[in-house]
DNA sequence: CAAGCCATCTGAACGCTGTCAAGATGAACT
DNA sequence: AGTTCATCTTGACAGCGTTCAGATGGCTTG
């Protein structure tokens, strides 16, 4: 039963003596976050689905979280693609791409609450990576800060400027994401037509606290 | 050792045999959190900082997540408390009324990081409560909301408009509480000559994804 | 004052978790 | 062929949330 099928692909680098246990691993913690939630993940149960003994994690893993990183990084991945293809379709008008920027956003984050959630759960407390850590899953805040020059939102060259609207506006982008699932929100979804309409109004709307 | 002090206050309601338990697991639930963080909240834990067997809080609480909860909702209070202070000592002026808010906001998070996690951690996945629930902790909401109607981000009588605006604010100052723990942004924190200031330059600039 | 009720608390148990140390296994290199 | 070494297993430990049967003792009723 715990014998498994994939036994010879013999074409990936495959350093290890039963298989490409660590892509096994991240690919069963995935699909145990998204059949059963986030507090469903146990390094146990991800061992279990891959059919392996609760101790075999720990020669790929130092840690439960290292898991969940990983996972996450897959996420953050994901999540870039899906930016990418919203300012892709969006047109030329800056504004509009921004916008739909933001909407890619939240609903990546909708339609993968529980990924979303481990995303920020597991990186939340990390110290500081060595900033080359940080790159594939900042896809997306590259193509934010260039949607914030062309907008315009800060002067040609002011680097902090654009830094801290970049910055602002992945804030809140998640700020969006976070709230959103709320339940309370439920008859002003109804009232806007559909949660996108909802999402999209929101994000319009974030600019909130600026004072004027 | 166990044996506490507190045995005879004799004033209160105390409708146990014991004394307040119910208060006493709150209260030490959150020093719990205060000072070693969410992840080593556990029920046993406070129990036993409360001096009592791991069974009995059962008796007040149906669940971990129920006492998480009665805890959270202090901590909605707090920060009720914090956004007031903040409002009533920012001036007449509007909109800068409505930046102090989201500074207390995020500070208020910033200052208490375990329990501001707590705090929607706990009540996330919650089905929507009767909204009588809510009240005690949405007085920050309500205040929000009258300075959305003041600074006149919609026209009055738009309700829907007034809600809108409002969740908005809330979203935003939930994303930059978030995400300002990151350790990323660190440099940017003293360039800007101090947390505070990068928080303000925050809020104020989640004008993001407006498109104008 | 006595009897009994019942909320409150305890003790012990169950199955689950993360993690570790020691040993078995077998692919790859000498 | 023999050795090495990463990989995987077995078995164990402490701690967790939760439940249940029973002890405790303050309150109400007679």
């Amino acid at each position: 039963m715990a014998k498994d099928v994939k036994t010879k692909t013999a074409c990936e680098p495959r350093p290890y003596h039963h298989g490409d246990l660590r892509r096994a691993l991240i690919e069963a913690a995935r699909e145990i976050v998204v059949r059963d939630g986030v507090q469903s993940l146990s390094l146990r149960a991800v061992a279990r689905e891959a059919g392996v003994s609760p101790a075999a994690p720990y020669h790929h893993f130092k840690d439960k979280q290292e898991l969940m990183l990983a996972v996450g990084r897959l996420g953050f991945e994901d999540l870039g693609f899906a930016m990418k293809a919203a300012v892709d379709k969006a047109g030329s008008d800056p504004g509009a791409r921004l916008t739909e920027i933001g909407v890619a956003y939240v609903l990546y984050a909708r339609s993968n609450p529980a990924i979303y959630r481990l995303m920020y759960d597991c990186s939340r407390d990390l110290e500081a990576l060595p900033h080359q850590e940080h790159e594939k899953e900042m896809d997306g805040y590259e193509l934010v800060r260039q949607c914030m020059i062309d907008v315009g939102r800060a002067a040609a060259g002011d680097e902090i400027g654009i830094e801290l609207a970049t910055i602002a506006a992945w804030c809140a982008a998640h700020g969006v994401a976070e709230m959103a699932s709320f339940a309370q929100f439920e008859p002003l979804k109804v009232e806007l037509g559909g949660e996108v309409n909802f999402y999209r109004e929101l994000i319009k709307r974030v600019g909130a606290f600026s004072g004027r």
